[in-house]
Parts: structure tokens; sequence; C-alpha cells
RNA sequence: GCACCCGUAGCUCAAUUGGAUAGAGCGUCUGACUACGAAUCAGAAGGUUAGGGGUUCGAGUCCCUUCGGGUGUACCA
């Protein structure tokens, strides 16, 4: 139980007590240490309720209060119950973390199947900047649901079916350098891609070529099909690259040609159960009528005022699109893989799809807890959604070369004994960890214009200085004459900068619940940032090799369990910690 | 037109979803390495939370409105 909760199970008896019935109120983490470790409004919500005056119901509140060892309460402001934490319960605290493998972290989502979409590249382009966000995002969010025991199946639901196809084809046959795709194939496919694509703008029959050689892959064309597993064989391959440096790793790779056999019988099955018919030739999903039409999806507001916007499910030519596949993912999700939740780590810029996909799934039948999980626009310096037809954006590979090589020279100006394969081996983590928290240190909804140094940035609140952290503690840990046994070791707590520790220690576990539920790995982010301040404090304050005795045992095991929670959740972004640095 | 996201220190961003005197980093300024690692620490300056109304004990957060940026809106994904 986190002290939280303790808190909270407590503040439900005394308020059942003084209310005469069951009831439960919440328990927060004060914001300002001066009111607290913890504090509750529920006296001014109940006094609102029941019309009395709040400072007293809160007087009463707290003499029915049993906090005997673990905290103090007084009333503050307007109502406010305000907990202080005794120190000798943080140190209980503490010391039971340091058995404890899971930190204190509750295991919520124990029984609960949720399947995270995340990645999700078109085949045949390479990654630029604007790519990063889902894949580290939603790879963060796996390991915490893990670690919060749900059971996570991460699929990447990469574009391997698309019209671009159309384009690759034609410009396979035609304009295809075999010497360079043996050499570099992602490029060689970009470039053959850019060719077609700007041929198109000039000659519209070269548009129609295209689209006649997509007609031939979907309907099985042998030559085609032979030429599309080839790009996707070496697509997959330039792609697992960029992943195995990202430290990424999916359970499936479930693209949208897996669904392909599906969505003729999906989209008969809308017909005949009457979810959707047919408008201008096209098979669309339209609204029910049962929702306003500004909040209706299927509904949009044009100059002539507000008309139908339908979902369309196969096209006029019979093709099938974007909605078609993602229903029959979904129903797989569901059917096959008895996912209770699906979350889907996309740009916000695709919002309306999804409200449409949940409502047709629900119509369907289809129920479970879908979650778009949108994340803001990575800008061009021209402040516009970076387009990966411009061609101009930055690659992926490239942000992440860079930052690698920009920690190899700090290294190599601070740590000069550091040398060769470890060198790189250090480089290689401090870089992509700096990449990767640049990214996740962020709330997830802003936009932001890309630019090297912010998110390149090796000093400040970035992953560096929390790897620093734990090199530190490390450093501390090789110092000693026998390996420290933490398993037998009592804290106890006396300097402020030891209590604020502890305080923090025992926070991880409330903190984790918070994140899942709103999806924002940033608060994660921020903790550790704190953490790593409170530590570094400490130990400017708190002597542990120089220390004696019982407070020399307990400043080491501080250490261990602050190297711990920090490498832990590191670990929960994706971010690696190195011994030294 | 309508819908969605956003606007916070010079810059880049937070703020546990309605809590108390809005916090960090970068940059600027003062200090601290013969020291358990200075990729660090201790401290200072920096704010009408885009503007204006409203709701209530209490608003960066909710509602209305104006301005500014981004995105979406029938056969691309």
């Amino acid at each position: 139980m986190t002290l939280l909760q303790d808190l909270e199970a407590r503040l439900a008896t005394a308020l059942a007590a003084v209310l005469g019935g069951p009831a439960s109120a919440a328990v927060t983490a004060a914001a300002d240490l001066r009111f607290g470790d913890y504090q509750t409004n529920a006296a001014m919500v109940l006094a609102k309720q029941r019309k009395t005056n709040p400072r007293a119901l809160a007087r009463e509140i707290i003499d029915q209060l049993q906090l005997d060892g673990l905290a103090t309460a007084d009333i503050a402001g307007p109502g406010f119950i305000n907990f202080r934490i005794l120190p000798e319960a943080y140190a209980a605290k503490a010391t039971a973390l340091l058995g404890d493998v899971k930190l204190g972290v509750p295991a919520i989502g124990e029984g609960k199947t949720v399947v995270v979409d995340f990645s999700a590249p078109n085949v045949a382009k390479p990654m630029h900047v604007g790519h990063i966000r889902s894949t580290i995002i939603g790879d963060s969010l796996c390991r915490i649901a893990r670690f919060l025991g749900f059971v996570v199946i991460a699929d990447n639901h990469i574009g391997d079916w698309g019209t671009q196809f159309g384009m690759i084809l034609h410009g396979w046959k035609t304009l295809l350098d075999a010497e360079a795709l043996e050499a570099d194939p992602i490029p060689e496919l970009l470039r053959i891609y850019r060719d077609v694509n700007s041929a198109t703008k000039a000659d519209p029959s070269v548009l129609e070529t295209c689209k006649n050689e997509l007609v031939k892959l979907q309907a099985g064309d042998a030559e085609n099909l032979a030429i599309w597993q080839q790009c996707i064989d070496v697509s997959k391959r330039g792609l697992q690259k960029i992943y195995d440096t990202l430290d990424v790793k999916f359970d499936h790779w479930l693209g949208e040609s897996y669904y392909n056999d599906r969505l003729a019988d999906l989209v008969d099955e809308f017909l005949t159960k009457g979810l959707a018919r047919e408008s201008n030739g096209a098979i669309c999903i339209f609204s029910d009528g049962t929702k306003k039409p500004e909040e209706d999806p299927f509904m949009v507001h044009k100059e002539e005022g507000w008309t139908d916007n339908p979902a369309i499910i196969r096209k006029a030519d019979g093709g099938f699109l974007y909605a078609t596949t993602d229903l029959a993912t979904l129903q797989f999700r569901i059917d096959e893989w008895k996912a209770d939740q699906i979350w889907y780590v996309v740009g916000v810029p695709q919002s309306l799809h999804f409200r449409q996909i949940f409502e047709a799934a629900a119509r369907w039948g289809k129920t479970g807890n879908f979650q778009h999980v949108a994340f803001g626009s990575i800008l061009g310096d021209d402040r516009k959604l970076m387009k990966t037809r411009s061609g101009e954006n930055v690659q992926l590979v490239d942000v992440l070369t860079e930052s690698v090589e920009r920690a190899a020279r700090i290294i190599a100006e601070k740590s000069p004994d550091l040398q060769g394969e470890e060198a790189a081996m250090i480089a290689k983590i401090v870089g992509i960890g700096a990449v990767k928290f640049a990214e996740l240190s962020q709330g997830r909804l802003t936009d932001y214009v890309f630019a090297w140094d912010r998110m390149l940035a090796l000093q400040g609140d970035t992953a560096p200085y929390l790897q620093y952290s734990t090199v530190r503690i490390r450093s501390i840990f090789r110092k000693l004459d026998a390996p420290f046994d933490a398993a037998s070791a009592v804290i106890t707590l006396n300097q402020e900068a030891e209590i604020h520790l502890a305080r923090l220690h025992a926070r991880f576990g409330e903190l984790l619940p918070l994140i899942i539920e709103d999806f924002r790995p940033n608060l994660l982010a921020n903790y550790l940032l704190e953490l790593a301040r409170a530590f570094h404090s400490f130990f400017e304050a708190c002597p542990v090799l120089k220390a004696d005795g019982p407070v020399r045992e307990s400043r080491l095991a501080l250490c261990e369990l602050t190297s711990r929670v920090l490498t832990t959740g590191l670990g929960l972004l994706g971010i690696q910690c190195p011994e030294r640095m």
C-alpha cells in the first residue's frame, strides 16, 4: 500500500465516523512542502454540500483521524487538511522499498490486456524526425503498462499497402538503379518515389499509370506482388536497424496488408447490418442522428450549413481505405487478441478519424476501452507540419547519429580515460537517451519546431543529468571494501536532505498509475529530475563513505534505493544507464 | 464557415486536471573543486499565465468573447 492509499483509507474511516455513513475522499501530494506532504480538500467539498463551516468540519474529521505512527494533520487556509508524514514513517517505507522489486508500484493492470498501436511508419520511406514521437511515447507507454501489470501487445501497424505503392511500382519498373538499391535500399526507394511523385504533377497520365499498377497489385498480379514483397523486406530491415538503435521492440508487425483479405467481408457485413450504405458509388458510414451535429464525428459544417461527413469504407472504384483497415484491425485485436484496451499513439491531426472509428466500432458491437493517445506536431522552420513528400525534412537516423557524436565529443572532453569500445557504447547510451528524454519530458500535446539544440542538449534537465546521478552512486559502491547488503539495511532519517529523498522514493509507486490515466510519461520524466536534484543536494550535504555505523549504512541504503528508482524510472522511459560516463 | 489542439519568465518547457505565494532548465549575475565524480551544488534577478468578461471559498486550468499560431473537414494514410 502506498502512503497515499494509507492516508485515503484512514481518511475514509474518519469521514464515515463524522458523516455517519460510508464516504471517501481523495488525498493528493501537496503542491508545496510548506503545506506538508499530502493534503485533502474533503472538508471544503463536503462543507459546501452540507452548507456548514469547512474549517469546523475539518476539525471534526481530524479529531476522528487515526494517524498513529504515520503522520500528523492540521487545518490550513479555507479548510485544507494537511498531512505531514513522520520521518520514522518515511524511513520505514524506504526500508520496505529496498526489499520490493516493484519499488511500491501497484499492479493496477493485473488481468487486463492492452494493445499499443505505435510508430507505424510507411514502408519504402525513411523515418524523419516527425516519426519520433509515436515511436518513443508508444514504447514508453508499453514499458510503463507492463510494469503496472498489464499484458501488453506492442503492434507496429506499418503502412505496407497504401497508394504510394502505385508510384513505387511504376518507379521500380522504369527508374530503378539496381546498384543503388543493393548498396542502400531505402534512399533509392525514396528517390524513385519522389521522382515519380513529381512526374505525376507534370504529367497526369503518369498518375493513371501508377493507379493501374496499384490495381494490378491489389488484384494479385504476380510480378507486382514480388516487387512489393521485396520493398517490404528491405524496408523492414532498414526500420529494424533504427528500432535496434532506439531499443524499441514490437510483439507484432501486422501492417495494413495483413488485413487485406478481410476487407471485402467487412464491408459486406456493414452493409447487411445496415451500418453502412452506398452514396455516390462509395460505401459509407453515416451519422445515426443521435448526437448534436457539433459533437457528431459524421457531421461537418460547411458554408452551406451542417452536412454529412461520412467515413468511407469502400471507394466508388472498389478500393478500400484507411478506415476499412483500421476497423478490420480493431476487430482482430478484440476478437483474436482479446484486447480490453487499445491505445493508438497517433498525431492530433487524425483525431477525427479515430472518433469515427471508435463510434463505428461501438455500433458494430466491438466493445473496449479505445484511446487515441494524440500528440502535437513537430513543425518545420516555416512553422508548418513536416510533410514526408517535401523531402527536406531531417531524417531520424541523422538526428540519432548526430546526438551520439555530440555525446562522444563530451565524453572525450570530460572523461578522457574512457576509450574505444567502452566510450563508444557510453556515447550511444547517452546520445540516444538525450533524444528520448527531450521528447518524453514534454507534454505530449504541445507542438514544437524541430531544433537540433533542444533535442540534443546534454546539460540541465536532460537524460545525461539523470544518468550522471546513477554514475555517481555507482562510483560510491565501487569504493566499498565489501559488497553492500541492501536487503538487511535499515534506513534512518535525520537530515532534511535525507527525508526529502525518502519522500520522493515513496512517491514513485503513487505516480505511475497517474501517468497511465492520461498517458503522460512527462510526469515520470519530471519526477526523475526532481529525484536526481534531491539526490545531488543530499550528496553535497551528507557524507556517505565518511560517515560511521548506522548512519553510513542508512545513507548507503538511500543511495542504493535512489539508484534503483532512477534506473527503473529511466528504464520505463526506454533510457539506459551506463556504469561510468 | 464549423470542429479540435495550443498561447505561461528573454528562450525552451512544467504545473499531480479547480487548490494555497505559478515551478524547472538554458541564458544573465554571485559564490563552491588539494573535496564520496564540477555532465555538479548553494544563491540572485527575471511573470498582469495573449486581452477582456463570468462562475466560487479558490481559476493558468471551467464557461463566454476578442486576438494570434497549428491541424482537420467525401473516396490519401
